[in-house]
DNA sequence: GTCTATAGAGGGATAGAC
DNA sequence: GTCTATCCCTCTATAGAC
């Protein structure tokens, strides 16, 4: 499974080859067959996961009725930017998979309440009725998910080492709120 | 070519079949190949288009030295909306197929100059400079094009239909500036 | 459970007629 | 230039020995 995740995340449902993973755990490619039937059937198991850490965590931070707007986007964002750190390729696999198949992937359960019923996107249109909560949302996801889209191309084209871009990745866990703040305080 | 650009931009270049894009074109497989010789160099000619496309408009606007932040600001934006807007696969299918083959994809030549030398920089170096600057391009960049990477994802919530979100994209073009004009009014 | 060997399908590429 | 037919390699999946 750790080879799978590895892999998959990696390469991409497509472009990964079962002698790959096996290879990478260290087994034998019928061994592989043996456990988990097929590349379908274990590529289903990793792409589950993968979707319930990439928007699992949001739903539960911002549905919390004890917080403040400005303390749901802090604890978000705070979590978001250490998760994916754990994973640079999460957001941008979990999301290229769900358009290569929508019908199978894009049904995520809780994106709907998410959108619809957060407690969070109550106290947006509240704050501030002239402008649709999801526009606020997509800004802030945006922010905090988008840097890590990016990876590859700052990576590449040497303008910041890994470490750099590291350090300031983690700066915008201070950034990102206080950015938030004015939006939302901005007339 | 249109129908390359089609089938590799909505599929991706692993998930392609040289059988789908003769297809989409009308045209036999043996004369795709008689034409192009080869799926790597037709996919190459795509994605050289395509990086330039999605990459090619920034720099310009951004190195005007006759504009203020703001007005940079607002006409990347409008710029950006609109041209993903023509093809909502351009931003994931670019970003994911450099991560793919970053040796090979991932050097576009005026990233570094846009981050290092563009006016724009400059002006955000003088206008805030206790941020780094990259920080603002970031959350700008993020703001305006990751929710065309989550398109699918809403779409297929069911939250909004494709006529509403593009009316919620459009809408973005005044709000981003907006935005991020707040940001950088921070205290 | 774990291996070797191989079946079987899919897909990129070409031969060769027209 | 354009087609049909086909080659041949790669990759998934399984048979079968141990």
């Amino acid at each position: 499974m750790e080879a799978a995740r590895k892999v998959f995340t990696h390469k991409g449902y497509a472009a990964t080859r079962t002698r790959d993973i096996a290879e990478e755990a260290g087994i034998n490619l019928a061994l592989l067959n043996y456990y988990f039937r097929s590349k379908k059937k274990l590529f289903d198991l990793v792409m589950e996961e993968k979707i319930h850490t990439f928007f699992g965590g949001i739903f539960p931070i911002l549905d919390n009725p004890n917080t403040s707007v400005e303390e749901k986007i802090e604890t978000l964002t705070a979590f978001y930017i250490d998760m994916i750190s754990q994973n640079t390729d999460l957001p941008i696999f979990v999301l290229n998979e769900i358009r290569s198949r929508p019908a199978e992937f894009g049904n995520i359960g809780k994106v709907r309440e998410l959108i619809f019923k957060t407690h969070f996107m109550q106290q947006l249109k509240e704050k501030r009725p002239d402008v649709e909560p999801i526009q606020f949302l997509l800004s802030i996801l945006g922010m905090i998910i988008f840097p890590f889209i990016a990876l590859p191309v700052i990576e590449n084209s040497g303008v910041l080492d890994k470490e750099k871009y590291r350090e300031a990745l983690m700066k915008r866990k201070e950034l990102v709120p206080q950015w938030a703040s004015a939006m939302l305080n901005e007339t």
